[in-house]
RNA sequence: UGAGUAAAUCAGAUGAUCGCGGGCGCCGGGCCGAAAGGUGGCGUCUGAGGAAAGUCCGAGCUCCGCAGGGCAGGGUGCUGGGUAAUACCCAGUGGGGGCGACCCCAAGGAAAGUGCCACAGAAAUGUAGACCGCCACUUCCCAAGUGGUAAGGAUGGAACGGUGCGGUAAGAGCGCACCAGCGGCCGGGUGACCGGCCGGCUAGGUAAACCCCACCUGGAGCAAGACCGAAUAGGGGAACAUUUGCGGCGGCCCGCCGUUGCUUCCCGGGUAAGGUCGCAUGAGUCGCGCUGGCAACAGCCGUCCCAGAUAGAUGAUCAUCCACGACAGAACUCGGCUUAUGAUUUGCUCACUGA
RNA sequence: UGCGGGAUGGUGUAGUGGUAGCACAGGUGACUCUGGAUCAUCUAGCCUAGGUUCGAGCCCUGGUCCCGCAG
């Protein structure tokens, strides 16, 4: 079993948000960078607009969730960035993993065509 | 049945699969790192709250050499008790609210002193003050003037005790009775206070204004701090000052301590995964245990070990059941307070209806 | 996580317990052939809930929101 690898610096989050490229829907924002390891890494993000600590903590469990369940679907060699939005509050495990596959797909099919 | 009031309890449950943090046991000597150190597999046990929240009080613990004295500052404020301590809790006193069960109160001192009381009003604390009234006197009358008067009117949140009788030119504690307030004595109570008697008759409000009185109080906070390892540096330059100067102990003074160059500014180094401990046995949980106490609580006996993360662990899926699940996530640890919030049960009160 | 500070018209800010001001912005009118400038005038406010007081923007208590600091 592959464990996941988070992002834990304050500068790689910032260099994924700054450098990296995202896709978006209403749930959830997705950045990704080269990171130049051979490895994928990780980040969950919520911020204090999304609600309490348990909602913030709900929210971050369900990334989890979704990135170890469905880890082989992405590419690897990249730091991605998980961003919750407003909407996300209350929604329930295959919604959120929806989003996010139909997100992946988005991304690759843009670079086949690149 | 409805409305209310006081208290107590629970915080979806059970099973299966995958996943995460921690403890313990066994196996392994590989990998990462400069080192300190970290990491694996299997088994087993365990893993958020009543408020974990707000950070409003009080402590433990750690550092500031010691935690010393005084002043200033801050806090508390009916009484007695509980506690490690408190602004908390319990029992009482006084006051207020409610038909009631019951609830609420920062509730010391206003004759120690100072300030303030806008506008209105004659006058806002001075035994001051006469606007309209009332009464007496003067001028021939209308009316005006002088004096007396704080009972009535008017103003105001508040007008120098209130009500009644007497008294008077009209009035006034001027006199008397009762009530409120003040002082003294006696009795009860540990005390706040309560009851009774006597006295001279008057003292406005505000202390969550300054203040007085009594009591308490050093500062910072686990990013406190300790240890191990690496690197750097006991670096450089400029200005100032030249002797008891400078610094530290929250402010000032005393007192104490450190250093002989010290202070200020600039450059350089570091913040690119440093690590481990602190960090979970404690003012601990439970028992309707026993003893003392009205109670808070204390003592004794038995019982249990109950999260310890460090970018931060509790989630997903399936099945069954119900009321279909509110507020909400430990971050050094406890004791309270406050705020948010779902459900159930019990006692008591009031109203209505029926027997 | 711990500690500290703040909230006044749309914006930036004053305000010893006694009618809440100022500047900019906005509306209306005047001046002008028109606009600008100028003049006059108007609108709109004490974060919220209680308490103390005769009376709170100010004093006290609870809550909400915002901002800052940390080896």
């Amino acid at each position: 079993m592959t464990v996941i690898n988070k992002i834990k610096k304050n500068k790689d989050y910032r260099k994924v948000y700054s450098c990296g490229k995202s896709v978006a829907d209403r749930y959830l924002v997705l950045f990704f960078w080269v990171n130049n390891l051979e490895t994928s890494r990780f980040g969950f993000t919520a911020s204090k607009k999304i609600g309490n600590a348990v909602v913030r903590n709900r929210v971050r469990r369900l990334f989890k969730e979704v990135c170890r369940l469905n880890i082989n679907k992405f590419p690897v060699g990249f730091d991605y960035v998980l961003l919750a939005r407003n909407a996300i509050v209350g929604r329930k495990y295959q919604q959120v993993e929806e989003s996010l596959l139909k997100l992946l797909k988005n991304i690759t099919s843009r670079r086949g065509q690149t």
